[in-house]
DNA sequence: TAACATGTTACGGT
DNA sequence: AACCGTAACATGTT
C-alpha cells in the first residue's frame, strides 16, 4: 500500500470529501482529535508517502501508513479500532488504521519541499541532481530511498528502477556517468507513474521484473538477493548479468544477518 | 505457522 | 552535535 503512487490513488479516492465539514471524530490516536470537530476539509494533498488533510488556519492532519496502515471510505474495517475515524456531512466517512497520525500546525508550503516529490507537478529533476552531486559516496540503492531526494520512492520502486536502467544497487552515485545519473532521476519518476497506472488497474504485481523474483526476465539468470543492503538495510533483488556496477568499488561482503 | 514486509521514529550510546 | 545501530510499532500474507 504505502509507496508514493498509492498515496496519490488514496488522495484521488477521497477527493470528493473536500469541502465537507467534520461532524464526529474518534480514534485511538494520541493527538487531540476533537480539535477537528466542526472544521471543514479545505484540501487534500500528498507529499511522497504522506497524506495531508488540510483543514485551513494552519491545521492539517498528516497520515503516514507506514508498513501496515490501511483506510476505508464510507465503511468500517471488521474488528479493527480506527486510529482516526472522521464522520463528515453528507454521511461521508473516512477511517484510518494502524498508521501514524500527526497534526501539522505550520503552513504546508513551509513544511514540504514539493519539488522532491516524484509524483508532484512541482517535481524538479535538477534539484534531485544537485542533492545527488553532494553525496558521491552514497550507493544508488540508498539514495533512491532517501525521501529528501525522491519522496515517495519505496523499496519496490527502488528495485524495479535499478533493473530498468540496468544499474547495480551498490554503485556509488559519484561513479555514475552523467547520462546514467540522468536516467536514475528520470526513471525514479517515470517508474512511479507506471506503478500508479498498474496499481489502479490491479496489475502491479505482474509487472514486477525483479522485486521478490527469483530469475531475471531477460534470460532467466538467477537474481542476486540480499536481505539487508546499504544503509537503509532493505531487501535488494538484482541481476548481476545485466545490472552494471560502475566504479572500482569492490563488492561488499554478504551483509551479516541483522538481528531482529 | 512462524517469519516476514511496499516504513519510519525514538532512543541510547559513541 | 552528529551519527550510528537497535528496538518498537502493526497486520496481512506466505
Amino acid at each position: 500500500m504505502p509507496e508514493g503512487p498509492s498515496l496519490v490513488i488514496l488522495r484521488e479516492n477521497i477527493a470528493s470529501l473536500t469541502g465537507l465539514k467534520v461532524r464526529e471524530v474518534s480514534g485511538n490516536s494520541k493527538q487531540d482529535l476533537q480539535r477537528l470537530r466542526g472544521r471543514t476539509l479545505r484540501a487534500i494533498r500528498t507529499w511522497g508517502k504522506h497524506l495531508l488533510l488540510d483543514f485551513g488556519d494552519d491545521l492539517a492532519v498528516r497520515i503516514h501508513l507506514l508498513l501496515f496502515g490501511s483506510y476505508r471510505i464510507d465503511e468500517e474495517k471488521e474488528g479493527k479500532v480506527p486510529r482516526l475515524a472522521l464522520s463528515f456531512t453528507k454521511k461521508r466517512r473516512l477511517n484510518f488504521y494502524a498508521c501514524s497520525v500527526r497534526f501539522i500546525e505550520t503552513p504546508l508550503d513551509d513544511v514540504y519541499d514539493w519539488s522532491a516529490d516524484v509524483m508532484s507537478d512541482h517535481w524538479d529533476p535538477k534539484a534531485a541532481r544537485g542533492k545527488l552531486k553532494s553525496m558521491p559516496d552514497a550507493i544508488v540503492a540508498d539514495v533512491l530511498l532517501d525521501q529528501d531526494i525522491f519522496a515517495g520512492v519505496g523499496n519496490i520502486i527502488k528495485n524495479e528502477v535499478l533493473h530498468r536502467i540496468r544499474l547495480h544497487p551498490e554503485t556509488p552515485v559519484g561513479a555514475l556517468p552523467s547520462r546514467k545519473l540522468t536516467e536514475l532521476i528520470t526513471q525514479a519518476r517515470q517508474y512511479s507513474f507506471d506503478f500508479y497506472e498498474w496499481k489502479k488497474q490491479f496489475v502491479l504485481r505482474k509487472h514486477w521484473q525483479v522485486h521478490a523474483k527469483k530469475t531475471c526476465p531477460r534470460d532467466g539468470t538467477p537474481l542476486s538477493y540480499r536481505q539487508y543492503l546499504g544503509k537503509a538495510q532493505r531487501r535488494a533483488f538484482w541481476c548481476d548479468a545485466c545490472q552494471r556496477r560502475y566504479g572500482n568499488v569492490p563488492a561488499t561482503p554478504a551483509t551479516p544477518l541483522r538481528r531482529r
